[in-house]
Order: C-alpha cells, then structure tokens, then sequence
DNA sequence: ATATAAATTTAGATGCATCTAAATTATAGT
DNA sequence: ACTATAATTTAGATGCATCTAAATTTATAT
C-alpha cells in the first residue's frame, strides 16, 4: 500500500518526465514539491526499493511500469474529484485543486471507477487536463500552446497548464475559459508577448501566460 | 490544524460519551480504536494540551466544548458521504462506512456545505444516524432499541447503531433495512431473544441483534 | 486494612517523513 | 586535465503515532 506522500512523488516525477526527456533529477523533483533535495534523495531511496520508479545515485529517476501506473491512477482520481467538484457542487475552476489534492488520495476500489460514471466518463477535467480512463490510457489531443501560434491564424482554448489560483483569476479576468476562441493579431519579437483577440476585444498577454494555455488550432 | 488520528480520537470519546455516564476510560478508547491502552496515554496528553478534552490522570477524560464541536463536524462529514455514496454512487449500506472513514478527514470550509446542499440537507444518513447540521446540532428522535419492546407492540426501523458489514449483510437477510415495520410476537425470557413479524414473514432475533435496531414506535 | 488484580501511565524503541549541516560526486570553464 | 561550482547524498536530529515492557495508581475482595 502507498502512503500519501509516495503517491504525491510518483506523480510529481511523472509531471516532470512529460517535460524532460529521460531522467528526473533530485533537484527538480524537491523545487517542484516545495520540499529539501535531501528530503527527495530519501524517499527515492524508498521508492526505489518498492520497484516504483529506477534510481541510480547521483543519475536522477524515471517510473517503472509500476510507478507509471499508480501515478496515473492517482491523476485520474484528482481530475475526476475536480469535474465532480465544479460540475456538482458549483465550484469555480480556480478553486477546486487543493481540495482534490486530498481526494486524490482516498482508497477504494470501486469509488473512482463509480464515481466516474456518475460523471459520465468524462475525457476532461475543469482546466481541459485529459482524465485516464479506468486502463489508465489518455485521450488524445493536439493542441499547442499560445505562444506558438503564428499571427493571424486562431484556435480554441482546450486546457490551461497551470491550478493556481492567481493564474486561473487572470485568465477570469481577459475573459478566457475553456472553449474560448482566439486569434492572434500580432507578436511582439522583443518579449514574445502577443496582441491577442478575444470574444472581439483586443487583450495583450505576456508570453507566460500564453505558454501556460492550450490551444487547437482551426 | 487537527490530525486525522486526533479527530478519531474525538469522535470515539465523543461515541462512548453518550453509553457511558460522565468520563470515558483509557482502555475503553483503546478498544474501540483496537489500539494499545499506552498509545491512548499518549494521544490524551496531547488532546488535552490542544483543550480538547478535559484530562486527569487516572480519571478518564470528557469532550471541552471546543473537541465536542471538533468531533460533531467530523461526524457530519462522515455521514453526509454516506448519504452520496449511497444515493448517487448506488452503494449499498454495508459498504460506505470505510469509504467515509476516509473522506471524513478532508479539510475544506466549503466542500462539507455544499455537499449538505446538493444532497438537499439529508437528516439522516443510509444507517439511519442522525446528522448534524452545520451549527452542529442533531434532528431529535425519539427511538428506542427493539429489544425493550413489549410483546404485539410495533414500530417502524428508524437506524441501526453498528456499521460492520456482517451485521448489515445479516439485516439484509432478513429483510430488514430503514423504514421496515416490525411488529413483537413473542419475546422469550431465557435469552432474551424475541419473535417478529416483519412483512407478514415469522422471523426470530437474538438480543443482541435487537439492542441495535432502533424502533420509532407508531 | 491490606494484598491482589485491574487499569493506567511512563520509559524507551520503531517507522515514517521531514529537516539542517556536512560530505561526496558530477559538471563546466579555462 | 584541474579546479570551482553545482547537484546530490549521507549523517544525525525532530515530531508524530504507534508499540512493548515496566512502573505506578486505583479498585476489589476478603
């Protein structure tokens, strides 16, 4: 059985190995937790020691097939809570992460799978993050993100790759949701930021943010 | 910011409160936890440090007004669950109470509200428990144990008082579930074991059975 | 009233997850 | 190839929740 804060690091190394190519390393692993690089290097150890994920000292880690599947898992849960959370009980997308952050983590062996058909198998969750079926395989998808759009050309907005609130709040406020159709008017070689249109109103965004939004393309 | 361990630790202090007169003892805590009564020692030091219960050595402890209000929030918490994995996860009855062990614990100042809401305010849980509204006070009932009923006296199962799987299995058996009319045929004095009618069918119950129904007499 | 039994607490240990400080290994620049 | 710096690991400590074994207090029974 895994503890909680396995389970926080197993998904944690899987968010990271979908950036970097191979092997995560302590340093990233501990920022990404808020937690000390010696702290990481223990856990590992164990994690290791329970076939989760391969460590080799001082070479960083990935999941082993194992680790793969118990991290997706663990997405699944916390995608499925946070549909139920905004679609059920009305709360605001910028709300719902911490709370599924502890959901995510109750055990049972049937309560995902019925409660993912209470919700009707959703693909997505509220920021457009794809949810694992009951397998554990993931939707597809092809979207990029903004800030790699060429000028003139458009696309819906199909997820966002960031929960905090702060993000979430601003993106409320230029009114982009998910769905949100925009256009990319001009692009700004010195800062990469981009003059954007949205629901017809002209909105400046940083080029930041516009990493942090995905996009398909018309 | 309480643990999970302590909230348990309140709510079972808070159970064996209303069997037992004024003070729970240390080794009943410690069997209902199915813990050592050593580590119970321990946990009531630290409760009454945090003034959540009133402790003297040697002489059991009671809830202060602030672990009372502690132990009936968790309690809510648990029961409201239950109401939603029953009514719209389509458990069945023996099957929620691990689960909402589980989710009892989940820290939120709004989920446990708007869950009471989008259940419509349940007053009482799949088990038939009483639940506390938000103010933490209980609907009133005036239910007594089906054991202390007259013979060709009658009543309808308003709760049962034990949780355990075997026990609501054998419930279900004999047709026996909340809202079932139960009518007293015979009692016999030796083991206390009565006879019922329950839908037109003879069924005959032992005593400790009967001590955990709990009959709303018409 | 006092010995014996029962209940309760203390002392000392364990496992988990974390920390700080120190040691070790890898990497990058000249 | 060598050294400075960065990344990582080890050593040793802390807090939590638990345990066993031993000591202490309370209750009971003659």
């Amino acid at each position: 059985m895994s503890t909680k804060a396995e389970e926080n690091y197993l998904k944690t190394i899987f968010k990271l190995s979908e950036k970097e190519k191979d092997s995560v390393s302590t340093n990233a692993i501990a920022e990404e937790l808020e937690t000390k690089p010696s702290s990481v290097s223990d856990m590992l150890k164990k994690l290791s020691e329970k076939e989760l994920i391969n460590y080799v000292k001082y070479q960083g880690v990935s999941l082993t097939s194992l680790g793969h599947r118990l991290a997706v898992h663990v997405i699944r849960k916390h995608r499925l809570w946070e549909v139920f959370l905004v679609s059920h009980l009305n709360f605001k997308w910028d709300e719902v992460h911490d709370i599924a952050e502890q959901l995510e983590h109750i055990k049972s062996k049937s309560l995902v799978n019925r409660l993912d058909a209470f919700l009707n198998y959703p693909s997505y969750d509220p920021h457009g993050d794809p949810i694992p079926n009951e397998k554990g395989s993931f939707p597809k998808s092809t979207a990029v993100t903004l800030n790699l759009l060429k000028v003139k050309t458009s696309g819906k907005v199909v997820a966002v790759e960031r929960d905090e609130p702060s993000f979430l709040n601003y993106l409320d406020k230029i009114q982009v949701s998910i769905g949100t159709h925009i256009e990319i008017v001009d692009v700004n070689d010195f800062d990469h930021s981009i003059d954007v249109k949205i629901d017809g109103t002209l909105t400046h965004i940083s080029n930041e943010v516009a990493q942090n939004i995905l996009i398909c393309v018309l």
